[in-house]
DNA sequence: TATTGTTATACTCTATAACTATA
DNA sequence: TATAGTTATAGAGTATAACAATA
């Protein structure tokens, strides 16, 4: 941001600090992701599907706040990587029964430990004083990625 | 979000927290400036222009945090509706010089008042011990606008 | 050379409507 | 009827490349 900018107001306000703030993460999660060719979203399905082994697509996309037809192309995909698989399920021909597969548990834990570096970045751009505001966190937190 | 779920970690990691209370207290900004045809980052446009008298778009965009192309459409549109008004820059003519107009003031006045209303909506939503933990906090944030 | 504004373009994420198959 | 998954489509928001005018 420009320095000689004079206050508007807008980074003391939430929804713009908040807004800023998720963007810097979010794109650092990208960063560290992108090496197992995963997107955040991706990565946070593979989460679900194996803390809830056998889940339908309609929990994630409540899960992960989006709506259904947004899930569709993203667990085609990760089904043909093999890396979860679909059943039908046999209570309920509606829908899928998802579970991790073998290989699928292998590349997210190795993913898990990639994001474990970025959440020990968050913690270093939140500073020794998480808890002195929310404001003064997300505007250190919207730096992440900034070179310093 | 599917209750019976079983927690996959998901919502104690900051980069979702964020997503999720960013993309709930966004929705709700958009929805308050609605009444007056602005959109958050054109609402934020004028209030940068209110207190920087003479910017350019690039000076905006910083402060946004997003690029030059991105602001064209948005200055024009707030040029044709009068509110603001762009003269070439005398002292260096490859800029423009931004400033409000009087019409352009009275309707950022109006807009910024529905604003504050949506500020007390995020000061409820934090609830009264709004420090307690950022997790949490974004945690409440994120229920903005679900019927409770 | 570097910067400002611009145009054209593309990608990500998310939303809605309508279809199908099952219940 | 309601639900799960799907298809097609649209909209916001942001990104990059390349150009003209100006410095």
């Amino acid at each position: 941001m420009n320095e000689q900018l004079a206050r508007s107001g807008l980074h003391q306000q939430i929804g713009f600090a908040l807004r800023q703030a998720s963007s810097a993460v979010w794109s650092d999660l990208v960063a560290t992701l992108a090496p197992f060719d995963l997107r955040p979203q991706v990565y946070a399905t593979l989460l679900i599907v194996e803390a809830n082994a056998g889940c339908k697509q309609q929990d994630i996309a409540d899960a992960l706040g989006i709506h259904r037809p947004n899930l569709v192309a993203l667990v085609d995909d990760l089904v043909a990587r093999n890396l979860i698989e679909r059943s039908v399920n046999a209570a309920d021909r509606r829908s899928y029964s998802l579970v991790l597969t073998d290989e699928g548990k292998a590349h997210l834990d190795a993913a898990r430990a990639a994001h474990k570096v970025h959440e020990g970045r968050i913690a270093k751009a939140l500073g020794s004083a998480p808890h002195s505001g929310l404001i003064d966190a997300l505007t250190n937190l919207a730096k992440i990625g900034t070179p310093r």
